[in-house]
DNA sequence: GTAGATGCAAAATGTTTGCAGTGGA
DNA sequence: TCCACTGCAAACATTTTGCATCTAC
């Protein structure tokens, strides 16, 4: 099944509405197959429909999120970041502070933390996404070696 | 060395002052031994010196954090809380969404998934705290059984 | 004395809300 | 038709900034 055919049966299912806006929102989340501001989406999505408010964006993503279909992501800048949880199902960033290249992890590479933070305190970690700061492997090399 | 000393010392070096709000906030840090927020601390910061403003709070945090005192960690709800990185070193959270208990969770718990990821991509994970929400185990029990 | 720090006020930022009008089911 | 949804504007909360004044050194 598609998101969108999953989208809109989701929506039905809770006696909820399909709007052009809540498929530009989608689309755009879709094509940018990676995380995103609110702000940002909503520039993708004027490009598409330029009468879309942001307040509108912020309304969709909370309820994709509430509908388990977008991931939300606490950015140290005190900003949130969205991200389709879709094809790929959950995975994780490393995002470097010097240049800004990002890092895909799949969910895998974190699970043994997971399950031994579960084993230790009992503790189930919310599966959401996490982006780690840092520092790249070139940015790295720049630095020990100026 | 106290953790005023070492504070005195850090300033000294960067030909910065030591100032009556810059050491009651210090030792606001150092009662609450754990982490809050910037207005949470500014509340304690006035009941010693009424006089401190929120911005001063700010400014002193920032350069705590940027000395590597206080480790700062974002809220999910919008709010960065502080904390004070001394006696215990760098460590992390286990925040329960049901009932919003802390666990605290040592570094070295973290060591191998950042080891790991080093070795995998060659980033160099930045040594700051994490949250991880999740359920805590009180709160998973009486969700399996209502 | 001087540069750094403070208090105050105002701005900036990111997000949420109230409300009247619109449109999907 | 009905009620969910939208755009608009205004409110909100948190954090940042500009500037005149003050003070630790």
């Amino acid at each position: 099944m598609s998101c969108e055919e999953h989208f809109v049966e989701q929506l039905h299912a809770q006696g909820l509405r399909v709007t052009p806006q809540r498929e530009v929102v989608l689309s755009v989340l879709h094509d940018l197959d990676g995380f995103a501001s609110a702000e940002e989406i909503h520039a993708r999505v004027q490009a598409v429909d330029g009468g879309v408010d942001l307040s509108t964006i912020y309304r969709t993503l909370d309820l994709m999120a509430s509908l388990q279909l977008v991931s939300v992501l606490e950015g140290g800048d005190g900003q949130r970041r969205y991200e389709l949880l879709g094809p790929h199902g959950l995975h994780h960033h490393l995002r470097c502070t010097a240049c800004d290249a990002i890092i895909g992890v799949p969910h895998a590479a974190l699970e043994s933390l997971l399950t031994q933070l579960e084993a230790a305190y009992g503790f189930a970690v919310t599966r959401t996404s996490w982006t780690f700061p840092g520092l790249c492997a070139a940015c790295r090399e720049g630095r020990e070696r100026p």
